[in-house]
DNA sequence: TTTGAATTGTAACTTTTGTTACTGCCAACT
DNA sequence: AGTTGGCAGTAACAAAAGTTACAATTCAAA
């Protein structure tokens, strides 16, 4: 775990801080699919992701999906924070999006290390900006974009946080994460095969030119 | 200034803390309708809200608005905050909703006080949670819910937000705040008062119950 | 008082999105 | 080989939202 620290935080974080937190964090793998966190979990421990990417959704009373954000290597979770400072319990819910490995650090050191050092702080307050920053795009993209828009976003950014132009989900998956239905998705998806910037399989999707 | 940081802010801060911000706070009033940030601003200090009421909206490229969220009394806007760490420049725009009453603090001592005492430090994460919250469930409206339950919400809100069920907008203020159309807007207000839920006269609606 | 701008109401129409229904296809399993 | 369930394609229709156009009203300034 040192290594994967030292790898991942060693530009962001203090030795002793370093080591301190592979003293009392743990490691821990997630396969792709597996669930983190669920809507109204109380949250004991915050993850510093090492490897892979994480889905945030958020849903609604009627159980509508909506893809918010990834997190990727490096990022923490930003609801988790307040969630375990205010002993609040947690508004969305996090799936693996990949095979993922995080650090798990136990809520107690949270407090003592935002007092202690520096760089925890500002890790800690990067961390509310990028999520600010991100749930802002989301809401761009649904208050401002068509759903055509919308799509092609989600597949770029798809591409982007898999590292592959193969994007393995099904027209019913995607309909979910965008909160529409799945005939609108295999009516969009077909428009844009047909512009030449994507080929159509069953379950997957080869992104060409978005 | 002194009484208005005890009255608003004497059981979260301690008393060091406030006589601190009374010494380097400096008092501002703006008027109702007055602008505080613009998106593209460098953000030099940090509202504390005394008493008033700021909306904060996000813009795209066309210009076009939507209202994310009000803040009101003991509020900070999060932000902010990590604006003024991270010297980036502000993702939205603040105007003043009402007559407005706050403390603006320099961005120096932001850094220092994270450090310096818990309390700012609690502070600051509960705005953050609050914020991200309000963003959720702004998030909520725009996706789950269709325009005249907007709209419903949207009266709601602004009814609290004023402390007056006589709300002075136009119809065109509305469609720009909800993202939609003056046209939009003025069908659904009419299909409201034809349930005798609200009254409408030209440049305010009256809330009757909604 | 007249003028003109702002505000609201409404009809008619278009576009976008969502829904229902049915089809064919593929892959796994018996 | 036959059955079955999940997946994708598509047509037809419905609902929601956006657009255009125009009339009526109010209100303040000239």
């Amino acid at each position: 775990m040192l290594k994967d620290l030292k790898e991942n935080f060693t530009h962001i974080f203090e030795d002793t801080l370093i080591a301190e937190i592979n003293e009392v964090g743990t490691l821990k793998e997630v396969k792709e699919g597996e669930k983190l966190i669920e809507i109204g979990d109380y949250v004991r421990s915050m993850p510093l992701l090492i490897s892979g990417a994480i889905k945030i959704l958020r849903e609604d009373d009627d159980g509508d999906e909506l893809l918010l954000y990834f997190l990727e290597r490096g990022d923490t979770c930003a609801m988790t924070l307040t969630c375990c400072l205010g002993q609040k319990k947690s508004e969305i819910r996090a799936i693996a999006e990949l095979d993922t490995t995080l650090i798990m650090i136990p809520i107690q050191k949270m407090e003592e290390w935002t007092g202690k050092y520096k760089s925890w702080r500002n890790f800690v307050f990067q961390s509310y900006h990028e999520r600010l920053t991100e749930m802002l795009e989301t809401i761009d993209s649904i208050a401002f974009y068509n759903m055509d828009e919308r799509l092609v976003k989600y597949l770029q950014n798809k591409q982007k946080v898999t590292n592959d132009s193969l994007i393995n989900s099904t027209h019913q998956e995607i309909a979910y994460e965008l909160h529409t239905s799945r005939v609108v998705v295999s009516r969009l998806l077909k428009k844009l095969e047909s512009m030449g910037k994507i080929e159509l399989y069953r379950n997957s999707i080869k992104i060409v030119s978005l």
